[in-house]
DNA sequence: ACCTCGTCCTGGTTGC
DNA sequence: TGCAACCAGGACGAGG
């Protein structure tokens, strides 16, 4: 599931080969991609434009082009930028050729993600009104967690996934933050004391910078650029691990259900 | 304003 | 063995 380590991950590998390209033809297959807009439409308003760079929004990439207009990807489930045509594979919805002669493709199996074409003018209002604080920039503090959290009744695993609390976070992510900050996913998040905050804020960005360092988790369909796997899923503390001893105290993991969301975690150690 | 839940999707796994 | 039911979850909209 790209969180915010694995799209981090997709863009640097990625941008090289998009940075400076003219997109000389672009097909989209899947009407679904770019809902409710006409992709014979969107694929149109796309030849042509040259990208300037790629960035990254929580769990947003940003295909900013010279013109001004971005296109904004979200892979939700199992949406995955190639660096290749991937000629023949069923799940490839859209393919973009570039003016070096090579591709990227877009494979997404369960066809959740989304491509928005954007004006200049419309990108930052629409991540605003969507996204909170990106957690791994300077400006993302314990005060500012603090502030996003007040007053808030939610469990703190339900805030935590909530995208403009803080953006990027999403269910393995969130409940390896919480085991590193020795926190109880069902903690009403408003409640945390000050050194509580301390622990979750870095916590929460151990977890983000270790997932980036080892190029986000591969449990079944996420994928690098060229096709490789990420490491992360080695480094899982709580995310999967029903019944193992928790590398802290020992104690068997358990597993509970929290926003419809599977949640694991040491019912000792975390509180 | 805040919170919870159902929906969209498909393929792999589980259970009868 | 075959097939149905279940499970995975990001974002969004409906409803409380």
């Amino acid at each position: 599931m790209p969180e915010l380590p694995e799209v981090e991950s997709v863009r640097r590998a990625i941008a090289p080969a998009l940075e400076g390209r003219t997109l000389v033809d672009v097909e989209i297959d899947d009407p679904r991609l770019t809902r409710p807009l006409d992709p014979v439409e969107v694929a149109a308003e796309l030849r042509g434009e040259r990208v300037a760079r790629v960035d990254r929004r929580g769990k947003y990439l940003i295909v900013r082009f010279e013109s001004g207009r971005a296109l904004l990807i979200h892979l939700r489930m199992t949406g995955s930028l190639r660096a290749d045509a991937l000629d023949g594979d069923p799940h490839r919805r859209a393919l973009l050729a570039l003016d070096d002669s090579t591709s990227v493709a877009y494979k997404d199996v369960r066809r959740f993600g989304t491509w928005l074409l954007l004006e200049l003018d419309e990108l930052e209002p629409y991540l605003a009104a969507r996204l909170g604080e990106e957690p791994l920039l300077p400006a993302f503090t314990a005060k500012r967690l603090g502030e996003s959290l007040a007053g808030r009744r939610a469990p703190l695993k339900a805030a935590l996934l909530d995208q403009r609390t803080l953006a990027g976070l999403g269910n393995i992510y969130v409940d390896e933050a919480l085991w590193y900050a020795r926190l109880q996913p069902l903690r009403e998040a408003g409640t945390l004391e000050p050194d509580e905050l301390r622990r979750l804020h870095r916590a929460i960005r151990k977890a983000l910078e270790l997932g980036v360092a080892r190029q986000g988790s591969t449990l079944s369909t996420y994928r690098l650029p060229d096709g490789s796997s990420g490491t992360m899923q080695r480094e899982f503390k709580a995310y999967g691990r029903t019944g193992e001893p928790c590398d802290r105290c020992g104690t068997e993991l358990s597993k509970t259900r929290i926003g419809g969301r599977s949640t694991w975690y040491c019912p000792r150690c975390q509180r």
